[in-house]
DNA sequence: CCCTAATATGACCGACTGGTCATATTATGC
DNA sequence: GCATAATATGACCAGTCGGTCATATTAGGG
């Protein structure tokens, strides 16, 4: 399924950590700011203080560096999400959603510039292979949730007479809108997300999974 | 509140009709396609068969011309969300939700590329005043579903027991999702919504509000 | 018909882009 | 210490961009 993506060259894995860290932060900021075709690689090569010709020893070209921080930045939210799935584990399913919610936010708090960057393949039309980019991070999810919401249906924990994508739907929809309004406040209709303090921000986010339960659960049968 | 946008000067006003919309409707294209940065005026002004001097009499820049062409987009919004709402006027909370999807549909279905600029506006960083655009757009329906929701709270059709901005925001997170997933098919989460057909889409439309119902009606009182 | 004002034109500008390559520097093995 | 391979360098390239401007064309009033 997954085409293999170009990795950076040996020269560049053999650099020492911190010089090779110096230019992947300075490269994601880049990104990050001006999305991929506005970035510039003169400007990467500037302000991490290396040769332009060497930036096209360690990757084949812009591309290639996209790509290599784009892998950087799927690892760490697989990382993410399995840590955070392993701990609710055996909670009940609205439970593993909060925990997917935290983290969301904790991933957004320590790595904001990834996060631009993944709206920005989302919403851009010229990044290569987008799409491809795209499901490489939403397939863990959407797959992960989706064998959930058919077995909570078939324990009688979410109601049946809706089809199971339209449960995928709705879910998906709100924690990753809520994950969007957290990292960008004008799109948070208002919940004003980023003022909160921590207790706020937890209360948030229980209300709307309680929402969700309300949305799902068999009509009648209270939360 | 809302600053005003640099107009198209009178030479572009008074163009032969045919001649203005064709400039316009290659520049919405193009701007659909590339995104504000990556859009060429030189690609325009050669599809369009103008000079490019003449751009330059029609419009300050290539901001003017952008921020026209967004002008346009937020009155086909308002013209399309007012005709709307119009023949819901009289009909109930959820009714009017639904009004306002079908809205949309037929709204992506007529100005595919509106829409898509629209999308590049919300999710991209670099263009100019970007928040400012995206409060004019984002602006009509959050504050036309504000009030409506703490009506229904106090008429006792939505429960009264969760802020009416989480309220707000899962029912704009739903309805917007729902729409980049017609528009976008890679954001549908699975509801495939761009291959059914129109009985299909009806029925997707009325379950995703019944859900919406059921999370927002007060508990115990089923649909 | 002519003069003026409005409009149309496209060659041209400086800035910047992603990418190349001959050359310089450093590291390695003998 | 020397030859060779690996790495580092930045001047340079062709192409594109948004924007300008002197000049050509057209339109309108007297």
């Amino acid at each position: 399924m997954l085409a293999i993506l170009p990795n950076p060259t040996n020269t560049f894995c053999n650099l020492p950590a911190e010089k090779r860290e110096r230019i992947l932060a300075v490269a994601v900021g880049e990104f990050a700011a001006n999305g991929y075709q506005k970035a510039s690689l003169n400007n990467v090569v500037k302000r991490s203080g290396i040769a332009k010709g060497s930036l096209y020893q360690y990757f084949e070209n812009k591309e290639g560096l996209f790509f290599h921080i784009f892998e950087c930045f799927t690892d760490l939210v697989k990382d993410s999400a399995n840590a955070a799935l392993a701990e609710a584990a055996n909670a009940d399913f609205f439970a593993q959603l909060e925990a997917i919610v935290w983290a969301g936010i904790r991933f957004i708090d320590t790595h904001p510039d990834y996060f631009q960057i993944y709206l920005r393949v989302v919403f851009e039309q010229d990044v290569p292979r987008r799409e491809e980019l795209v499901s490489r991070v939403r397939l863990f999810p959407l797959e992960y949730m989706g064998p959930l919401c058919e077995a909570g249906q078939r324990a009688g924990a979410i109601r049946d007479d809706i089809e199971p994508a339209m449960a995928v739907f709705l879910v998906d929809a709100a924690l990753e809108r809520f994950l969007q309004a957290y990292a960008k406040p004008y799109l948070d209709s208002g919940l004003r997300l980023k003022e909160k303090n921590e207790q706020q921000l937890r209360d948030a986010v229980v209300t709307m999974i309680e929402v969700l339960r309300a949305a799902l659960v068999p009509q009648g049968q209270g939360a």
